[in-house]
DNA sequence: GGTGACAAGATTGTCAACAATCGTGTCAGC
DNA sequence: GCTGACACGATTGTTGACAATCTTGTCACC
């Protein structure tokens, strides 16, 4: 079906902030947009309703999810309880081959903090979670942590850009990465909760730190 | 929207196993048997594929989603974790009144299985679950539980009708509810992570004993 | 000057018809 | 008797038009 492009396209592009929160999606708008029909455009904002990255109100149309800061931190709480879970399956599972990647993904990590860059180790980042729900190979728990990464987007850019945030998480990712190469599945578990924990204890922070509608 | 009502109705006859997994759902009939057009049904049926009830292929419509045990095993894994930080955070958000009702809920639990009543049971056993989440007011967590809990249900009651499964199960229940009105967070998400962890082995068990398509 | 009713415009929700696709049964050819 | 092509029926995917609803701007009235 061409809605299915369509949903992707329109993921995509918010995934990439193209559109503001709370922004009005206008059907037609974006059916004139994406050169489709507008039942497409329907099809496609349903779907994305379902995932969390849009609300739907009746006869009013589709905007923007807003994740308020709150939501960021329960949403980071829930992916601690299942990406801890992924963490220790990728320990139980993970080949030569494939400890050998995460080490150099490691390495990779720790230029990027060194150097400075900040936007590729965010990549980085995103890369090393998602190659270890790879490793795991846990269906039911990658879908649900790439719905709730989708929703997160926003609120991942801020924190990566804070100032001696890299440096608290490198650290974090480093002891995942080791513990995931011994095999040590507890350790794994362990380690991801710690990371995530840190996130949170950051995220606290920003709460009452900074304005609320930021 | 009528599709929201075709929605939940749809829903709810899935949920109550009205119809068969692997079952084709066609749009034509179901709008029939509902009296609503097709395009409220093809919506309700876009819905529940993203809820993750139905599966649809691409001009092949909508089938029963049939979960198998491993899936069930996969789905318990992750509510493991998410369940376990709910009933951590009911621990320390417990009203005394709300206290006293999970005891009362305790109680009943205890009656049912001594008069062997295994529905009755097995309702209670949800019962407790909700008023947990309603509790903890974690909606991130409620919302993927609900929706994990939706794809097991054919699942969850196969295991309660389980000889001796009440037996083992309820101690494990009352330890979770001791635990959350002694507030004592660490020991109800330990509490309920045993208890999920009983229900994990018990699937396991049922994995190598009966066949694969039941 | 402010408030409420009303009308116009914009937008969404619903429907029925049409086009595209798939699965099945039939039949010719070997 | 078996295999593969073909056509038919069933079902889904898409489109455009129409109805219902909300929002905004205007104006009379207090």
């Amino acid at each position: 079906m061409s809605s299915d492009v369509v949903t992707d396209r329109l993921r995509t592009a918010l995934l990439a902030g193209q559109y503001a929160p709370r922004q009005r999606l206008i059907e037609t708008e974006l059916a004139a947009d994406l050169s489709v029909s507008r039942s497409a455009v329907r099809n496609a904002l349903l779907q994305l309703a379902a995932e969390g990255l849009v609300e739907m109100q009746l006869n009013r149309g589709a905007r923007v999810r807003e994740i308020s800061l709150a939501e960021a931190v329960e949403i980071t709480e829930v992916r601690q309880g299942i990406e801890s879970l992924v963490a220790a399956r990728a320990a139980e599972r993970v080949t030569d081959e494939q400890a050998e990647e995460l080490r150099e993904l490691g390495e990779r990590m720790s230029d990027a903090v060194v150097r400075g860059e900040l936007v590729a180790y965010s990549d980085l980042n995103a890369a090393l979670h998602a190659r270890l729900r790879e490793i795991a190979g846990h269906e039911t728990a990658t879908r649900i942590v790439e719905q709730l990464n989708g929703q997160l987007v926003r609120h991942q850019f801020r924190l990566a850009m804070l100032p001696g945030r890299p440096g608290r998480s490198l650290p974090e990712h480093l002891a995942i990465i080791d513990a995931v190469r011994a095999r040590d599945a507890e350790g794994a578990r362990a380690a991801m909760a710690a990371h995530l924990g840190s996130v949170l204890t950051t995220l606290a922070a920003l709460e009452d730190g900074s304005g609320r509608r930021a």
